[in-house]
DNA sequence: CATGAATGAGTCTTCATTCAT
DNA sequence: AATGAATGAAGACTCATTCAT
């Protein structure tokens, strides 16, 4: 059926509009490029998408759908504190390791994000952001760690994924493993957390 | 003079075109809006500009610049290197915090960057980098820090550095003060330094 | 059967496209608004129609065959020049307040005709003048009017046509038949005929 | 000066693009036409205007405001209605007939305009229409016509002013004094004023 | 120095039409 | 008949840049 070719097609665009945006970055992004990519004409495009902000809302709540989804389902069944911090790090890392270019693209182009979409997005990181927070907070209140500011080491915690997602290559000098293992060192001394506790 | 004026036309473009590329990015900054902005007509910007590249790249080594000689400055007489480590940490937490907007665009129009400007702006934040890890380096060597990796602790430096600019409000909860206070810990910490050593 | 199916649908399609010519125009009209109206997707539109002009074609040519009927069936069987003429003009006023929308478009749109239709359009559009300025004649040669120039007088009777489609409503201040009277007076007069004579 | 020279090239895209209007209608002409015509590109037409939509406005309303200018200085100095109404006709069919293309453009793309210009140039008409009401008021208060219904001869007003802008030529069989004198006849005759009267 | 008209390439988007399914 | 993806041309409009005044 020419159903599936046409899911197929709508994802290659969204593929394409995302390498593309990561590249180059949306503004400077035509869709005649984003058509190249995919192998059709650039009026074709519009029998798939209704516009340029509506790709770029779709893929950027796209990425914020996968990073709650990640996040969740690597805490679903922790039930100790501590345990599902370390979890949730370890899946923290990894995913921005993993997929540099969409973690790339939410941060950086959510200035081209019309009001709607921006605020659609804003809402799942403010939600991300949360469930961070609240790990911290619980670790925190079992008196395993000593947070000097729960906001601010959440802060931290997404900094330093938004930069893993920069400099880490798959075939760079460290293994994905080894860069989590150190970045977790790093988080738990920053939080006065005796990693082996954990 | 009008030597006089010039310059400060001069400037006025600069800051116009910095504010804009900070609000919108560069890409989605017209030349129309920075003249407007200045209060004058796009072919007049043509007297101080010699195109929009060149105003970017400027823009970038400028702040560059001013980054550098803020470091290097902060630890010009410090002798011993983790009360220089400290000194530099101070300035990197402050500067970026103080200068959010060229920090801003100095992290994400990189790419907007022409090839020899792009050379030219990543040498100065290579160099910059290197004095962090020169720092880490000699702090570690010392033996009062226990630095799991020298290159990914200046990144998370770095991270920090760049996330701060982002968050941080002058008028917000925290002074900037205590929020440099709070992340020298966190950073200490992170070293395996004990703050009150130094 | 599916032979009833289909005429219907493309009766449909006529009514919606004249429809949206009247309203927006027939260049501002597009074949999806038309698709739209009707429920089905443009490409199937084809099965019914062979273009865009060819579909404006049709509905001129039907429209002018409509009008053409009228008048002839109104005159069919008064011999009187006087009575015929009185006849004529009921159903000419009648005609175009009750066919506001085929009436504009058959005024509006004639531009936008391709040329063998437009050359169809403008011999009916002749053909039906030529029957006015007959009638016109014949009472001028009787002796009971006196006209000023036929041809203008004829025009002038276009021209109220016209007119009257673009302001007169069902739901006025003024009965169909109010209207009709009013102008049947104003037009006897113009020609110099006595209204009580005929 | 280049002063005079933006002036008059402004004045040429009026020109063109009413021209342009008047034989293809607004939305089947193209700026490129109207630039073509003129002899500049088209993105050289946005130093003079502002969008086509405004460019049909200004044209537009230009329009209304000459024929206002006119029938209100044709009547200035007419006392006696009688008089002022017979100069007001002899206005109304000579700016009909010497600006067939602004006419026409005028009575065809009122649904072009958005909305701001339209209720503009609808509210210039209501008062032209306005002052032909008034004038056949008054002339009908003075006792001297029997006019059937004020609002419709003003309507039938109106539709020969449009309909003589449609088939008059400059160059055709009747002068324009002839023409202008036949209509006022055929007007009057209408009102059952005795033409000798006035 | 400032102006503003002109340029020409480029932007997103819409459209009538075709055709395999 | 109906669908919907694809096409290619065209639309209005914006932009960085140039240059005569």
């Amino acid at each position: 059926l020419s159903r599936r070719r046409s899911v197929r097609t709508a994802d290659a665009i969204q593929e394409a509009a995302a390498d593309l945006f990561y590249k180059h970055g949306f503004e400077a992004t035509s869709l005649r490029q984003v058509a190249a990519k995919v192998g059709i004409q650039v009026g074709s495009l519009y029998n798939h998408i209704s516009g340029k902000d509506v790709l770029l809302g779709n893929i950027m709540i796209g990425i914020m759908d996968d990073l709650l989804t990640a996040i969740r389902s690597s805490i679903a069944e922790k039930s100790e504190p501590a345990e599902a911090f370390r979890a949730a790090i370890d899946c923290h890392i990894r995913f921005h390791a993993e997929h540099a270019r969409d973690v790339f693209i939410g941060n950086s182009e959510l200035r081209s994000l019309e009001p709607k979409a921006l605020r659609q997005v804003v809402a799942k990181r403010d939600e991300y952001e949360g469930i961070l927070r609240e790990l911290i907070q619980r670790v925190a209140d079992e008196g395993h760690a000593d947070v000097i500011d729960v906001r601010l080491q959440s802060y931290a915690l997404m900094a330093l994924g938004s930069h893993v997602a920069v400099w880490y290559k798959a075939k760079g000098p460290m293994s994905l493993d080894e860069v989590v293992s150190a970045y977790t060192k790093m988080i738990f001394r920053q939080m006065g957390l005796v990693s082996a506790e954990v």
